[in-house]
DNA sequence: TTGTACGCGTTATCAG
DNA sequence: CTGATAACGCGTACAA
């Protein structure tokens, strides 16, 4: 009841050196009686290693880390589901930090690295500032980050192709005779919000559209936000027959706007998401969606960890996921009453 | 670039003891020049104090945990958005823990409490065997249980009252003027299947309905498997004019089988859910659901188990949060086509 | 094969 | 106010 058993109080109970205890606890070769004695002793005990002493002999904390801004948001679990299991085959466990879209956050879990409670991290930043390159640099654990970090940085980077990824969407409704396609982006100071920012910019003009400023509208990366944006944007034009929103939370909201304005989807305007999260298949109707392939970026990302803590010195490496269009009825209709 | 400094290398640097210089990193009163030549070497090294070791000399890990059966169940994701900040306000990191409804699993974690690499455990349990009851007598850390567990249990509880839940559902449907009632639950010999299965049959008699087997149907908690058993239902049951599902998952489900069978939502059939997550508002037509007060249990569990790290021998607390319906379109119409 | 002794990095006690 | 020094629990040379 009051405090644990410890290595001293097996050897107590069982006649023998700490030695020889830590020796058969760890499988090294010894005579099987005093092994009899010290397993029983210790399976008496109820004994378990104390882990801070562990780590201290050891410099390893079993623990591996994995930062986003917000749990909330179904692409960063979509990661998690994916990194959890790695972690745990491989003999860690998962510390979680949600840091709030608050930058000083984020820069203290790179800090906090110092404190080696984490043999390394998984980051997913929203801005990658100098002061976050600086942490980078200066860490004293692997990390690896998902989205886009300059050249030589010296982390292993998974990174996706918005380019293509908008592409593939404005490209789609494109072909399906749209001509007035809006876009409803997320804050573009952020890594995901310039990306695709610019990723449609660019995609208008290859397609022989015109590049319509008005056509934009920012707002941020959740539904409420997303839907004033949508309201915003069809006051203004209303005669757009598509939108292209920068993540599935947007769209979701820009279906309830259209949906109150009795414009119907996608007759009238046709949506389509980023990120294929689950709710794509929830909403209704089901909405077309890229998929960034936020699963397979948080099997990468785990994936270049582990092989980092066990092969300390190889060059950073980049890994880069392909987009892919999932058309659902929210362009095509298909389902649509 | 190699190791990290220590209290050590600071003392040399500065020129004075290890002793001081935990003295002014603890904010102990030094001398002025001291501190200043401690804190300045500190800078200039980057120091970070080590967790391993502290946690070996304060036997506290700054770490909590919480174990679920699955990350991707939006109810725990619910939970999750509450306890993380309170954790964090509280100085306390998050160590997740995803047992993937394996009952090992669940042990595993509860002994891991032994080695003490975590100063406290929420735990959502989805059975509650002997073996969890003996391991909850043992834990050297204190455990808040979310989920029903025997009177006299020595932990903290956080429990719903399901068979009001169900009540509160069931009467609103037969308020509705639905007589043939179908209830669609998730594995019996589970914590949240066997409250629900046993509320259901309790709530018809008490207004003057039968209870009928074979109104009854039972999958998995899960969208796919609340499908099939919704299927499996209807064929049965051709003429059920309404369905209870024993949670959002099934109920998405559920809306997918009746689309597909030309069934009107709610005129043919109306749907109600239970957890009221977030995927209630986003599938069409909207779903009414009991709310079991995901959130407010995650919230009152974390301040349970923080109360108790710092008010180590109060008697165990039983918390009950009240169920709650939340009544949309899947049942009223109100917004459907 | 086994035991003794030391170090991992911190905090805390006890003389000076 | 400061500096030795002893824990905390474990792993491991080194010596027996």
């Amino acid at each position: 009841m009051s405090d644990g058993p410890t290595i001293t109080t097996i050897a107590q109970r069982a006649g023998v050196s700490i030695a020889s205890v830590s020796r058969v606890l760890n499988g090294l070769p010894t005579k099987a009686d005093t092994e009899r004695r010290v397993m029983s002793a210790a399976r008496e005990l109820g004994y378990v290693p104390n882990s801070a002493a562990r780590s201290l002999k050891s410099r390893r904390s079993n623990q591996l880390g994995f930062a986003m801004a917000d749990i909330g948001n179904p692409v960063y679990l979509a990661m998690i589901r994916e990194i959890q299991p790695l972690f745990k085959a491989a003999g860690y466990r998962l510390v979680l930090h949600s840091t709030n879209v608050d930058e000083a956050d984020e820069i203290d879990v790179l800090r906090g690295l110092g404190e080696r409670y984490i043999d390394g991290l998984i980051m997913v930043p929203l801005r990658v500032t100098a002061e976050h390159l600086n942490m980078f640099a200066a860490a004293r654990a692997p990390i690896v980050i998902i989205g886009s970090v300059p050249e030589g940085t010296p982390v292993d980077n998974v990174r996706t192709d918005s380019r293509k990824g908008v592409r593939l969407a404005v490209g789609h409704l494109h072909a399906l005779g749209r001509r007035r396609i809006g876009f409803v982006n997320g804050p573009v100071d952020t890594v995901p919000g310039a990306a695709r920012s610019a990723a449609y910019a660019e995609a208008l003009p290859a397609l022989g559209l015109p590049y319509d400023p008005s056509l934009v509208e920012v707002g941020d990366f959740y539904r409420t936000d997303g839907a004033r944006a949508v309201a915003r944007l069809l006051e203004r034009e209303p005669d757009l027959d598509a939108l292209l929103c920068a993540n599935d939370l947007i769209a979701l909201g820009a279906l309830d706007v259209l949906r109150r304005a009795g414009r119907r989807v996608p007759q009238d305007v046709a949506v389509a998401g980023m990120d294929d999260t689950d709710l794509a298949t929830i909403a209704w109707p089901a909405l077309t969606s890229v998929s960034m392939g936020s699963a397979e970026r948080g099997r990468a990302a785990a994936e270049l960890l582990l092989d980092r803590l066990d092969n300390g010195r190889r060059a950073p490496r980049v890994v880069t996921v392909e987009p892919r269009l999932v058309v659902r009825a929210s362009t095509t209709g298909e389902e649509t009453p």
